[in-house]
RNA sequence: GUCCCGGUAGCUCAGCAGGAUAGAGCAACGGUUUCCUAAACCGUAGGUCACAGGUUCGAAUCCUGUCCGGGACACCA
């Protein structure tokens, strides 16, 4: 139930009546006709722009038009007055009885409330975290990664269809990299002295347990073997490790995947996805052999100059062609790409959101480049890039050496502040811009601390319930009996604020899912606990206005269910973004 | 050199697909208060929305250019 929507189509009709009775000309576009609601509360319950975007096309001013609407507007159901001000804005305001059939939809669809209708037909692939199994996740990571999954929560309860999904990069060099970083890690759990990490390889002592497993598995066999020989095993176990060290942390932080998706896949018996989807764009086009122009800036000292094998970027708006093959014939990181894509396009998604960090922005325009060759139109490719996560604790930056491993991983976090108060924070910022997360301030009991505030109220809410029991022990208080209530008496002036508050739910969130921004919910759920622990407040100093009442039952089931309101939405906004809502925090 | 992101109150940041007099928290100032388990509360003040043009009924929001900060820029992942 979005009354916004409602009364928006209640709009519609009145033009389309006004056409009919040809007032109006045929064939306007409402396209950019909104109903919202006014900043200034002093303006009403609704107002619509609707005069001055069609006035042009009607062929005449606005405030003319906007009478013409309003007349009709008037008699539609629930308004109790159309006023018409400024350059032509329509200013509605609505009977309470609207406000309370939102509170008894509330009160019977409970977390519900909000819940997009489902949209079939194109479903949407989220690709997130996507670290590189060559180490522990740090805080950068985990930004993302809380970033992905409540967005893609946030589409899910807006109604899409969303599938989670996790890009393993277990294909390259680096893997080899980490291959022998075990292999010497395995060489020391067998007795050896193996000193210093050389340059190049993984110093982190997490290789450690892998290093200790192959000699349980293996004893010293594989000392004696080639490099190629032993290579395979050590890697894969190493990738295996590595992974079960990544899910276990995204485990502790809540994230959840639907797919694990191997780059190694990709690569195959000749060549497999990547050559067949090569051959495709060749086919199409997409694929010659040239030379690409050498990087602006810094030339790098090992530039060579050299045809290879390129994608026709620039053809699908990118700023160069790109490379699909390396000097030494194997395929590049950005091939496994294109087939990766063409891989979820044949799997029927129709939107491609890529979370990435904001040190992959020169990647945007040629994924979106791939995307154009791959599903033209018909594909939509998002890429989300996310800012830098700077550590502090009480103000101060946490110190961290890049070099050594010597770096804050993202389990410490967790571990030390909970994951609650890790993906409430690092949601509570514009994914594209800078985050500082201290580690002192999220832990914090007070008003400061958003996690807490938030978390607070609702658990304030379940504490009035448990006052009302307590007071009226044969009180009815379940959705049903909550909605019967006689809603009239919740007429004061921070009550209808608050119903104001929660009709705006469903809106707000078909507008962050539409931008893609989930950082609205967590603003608008701070919104609404303030607005909450407000009225929570006034009850100290006029009693009448508490929400359990000793002596009113009457007024005490009408309370309860704003209360219950407030509840289920804030339940509802926690559980879109992965954050507990919790009955109580002593 | 090119591209991406950012620039909003003293500080940290919102600003809802262009709307009416630009908001919140902290800090500052003034007052109130010891509580339906809790974070004290209310109010006041604080702005050339980096700058200059443009688009239109209307711009913090969209376009162009400039300045400042951060990041990326063959083959690596």
């Amino acid at each position: 139930m979005n009354i916004f929507d409602a009364y928006q189509r209640r709009l519609a009709g009145a033009i389309e009546r006004l056409v009919a009775a040809g007032k109006l000309p045929e064939g306007l576009d409402l396209s950019r006709v909104v109903v919202e609601p006014p900043r200034d509360p002093a303006h009403g319950d609704l107002a619509t722009n609707a005069a001055m975007v069609l006035a042009k096309p009607a062929g005449t001013n606005p405030r003319a038009l906007a009478a013409l609407v309003a007349e009709e507007l008037q008699r539609e159901e629930g308004v109790t007055a159309v006023e018409i001000a400024g350059p032509g804005f329509i200013n509605l305001r609505l009977a309470p009885a609207v406000y309370q059939d939102v509170l008894r939809a509330v009160a019977g669809l409970g977390t519900d409330f909000g819940r997009g209708a489902a949209r079939t037909g194109k479903p949407v692939n989220v690709e997130y975290v996507s670290a590189n199994p060559t180490g522990p996740m740090h805080v950068g990571h985990g930004r993302g990664a809380v970033f992905g999954d409540a967005l893609a929560g946030l589409l899910a309860f807006a109604g899409h269809e969303v599938t989670r999904e996790y890009y393993i990069n277990d294909a390259g060099a680096q893997i080899e990299v980490l291959a022998r970083s075990a292999f010497l890690r395995y060489r020391e759990a067998l007795g050896e002295d193996i000193g210093a990490i050389p340059e190049g390889l993984y110093p982190g002592d997490y290789l450690k347990p892998v290093g200790e497993a192959l000699k349980e598995r293996h004893g010293a066999s594989l000392v004696d073997m080639d490099e190629a020989a032993w290579l395979p095993i050590v890697r894969d176990a190493a990738i295996d490790a590595m992974m079960a060290m990544i899910r276990d942390d995204l485990a502790a932080l809540g994230v959840v995947h639907d797919v694990f998706f191997s780059e190694r896949a990709l690569h195959g018996k000749n060549g497999g996805a990547i050559a067949e989807t090569i051959a495709s764009l060749e086919g199409r086009g997409y694929v010659y052999r040239g030379r690409v122009p050498p990087p602006k800036g810094q030339l790098p000292e090992d530039w060579e100059d050299r045809e290879q094998l390129l994608f026709r970027a620039t053809d699908v708006g990118d700023d160069i062609d790109r490379p699909l093959m390396k000097s030494d014939g194997s395929y590049t990181y950005f091939a496994a790409d294109v087939a990766y894509m063409r891989d979820k396009y044949e799997r029927g998604f129709r939107e491609l959101i890529y979370v990435l960090g904001a040190d992959h922005g020169g990647y945007v325009k040629r994924l979106q480049a791939v995307g154009r060759a791959i599903g033209g139109e018909d594909l939509a490719v998002i890429v989300l890039l996310c800012q830098l996560v700077k550590l502090l604790r009480a103000g101060e930056p946490v110190k961290m050496s890049k070099r050594a491993g010597d770096f804050v991983t993202l389990r410490e976090v967790i571990d030390e502040v909970g994951r609650d108060a890790v993906r409430f924070m690092m949601l509570f910022r514009k994914n594209d811009a800078p985050l500082d997360f201290d580690l002192a301030k999220v832990v914090e009991q007070s008003k400061d601390n958003p996690v807490f505030y938030v978390q607070y109220a609702h658990a304030r809410c379940a504490s009035v319930f448990r006052q009302a029991a307590e007071a009226f022990p044969d009180l009815d208080m379940n959705g049903v009996a909550l909605s019967r209530a006689d809603l009239t008496i919740l007429d004061d002036a921070a009550e209808i604020d608050l119903v104001r508050q929660i009709a705006q739910y469903p809106r707000m969130i078909e507008s962050a899912a539409a931008s893609h921004e989930p950082h609205r919910v967590a603003f608008y759920l701070h919104d609404l606990a303030s607005a909450f622990h407000s009225l929570w407040n006034r009850g100290k100093e006029s009693p009448q206005l508490r929400f359990v009442n000793q002596t009113d039952r009457k007024s005490t089931l009408a309370r309860l269910a704003l209360v219950h309101a407030v509840r289920s939405i804030l339940a509802s906004g926690l559980a879109v973004l992965g954050v507990a809502a919790p009955e109580e925090m002593r």
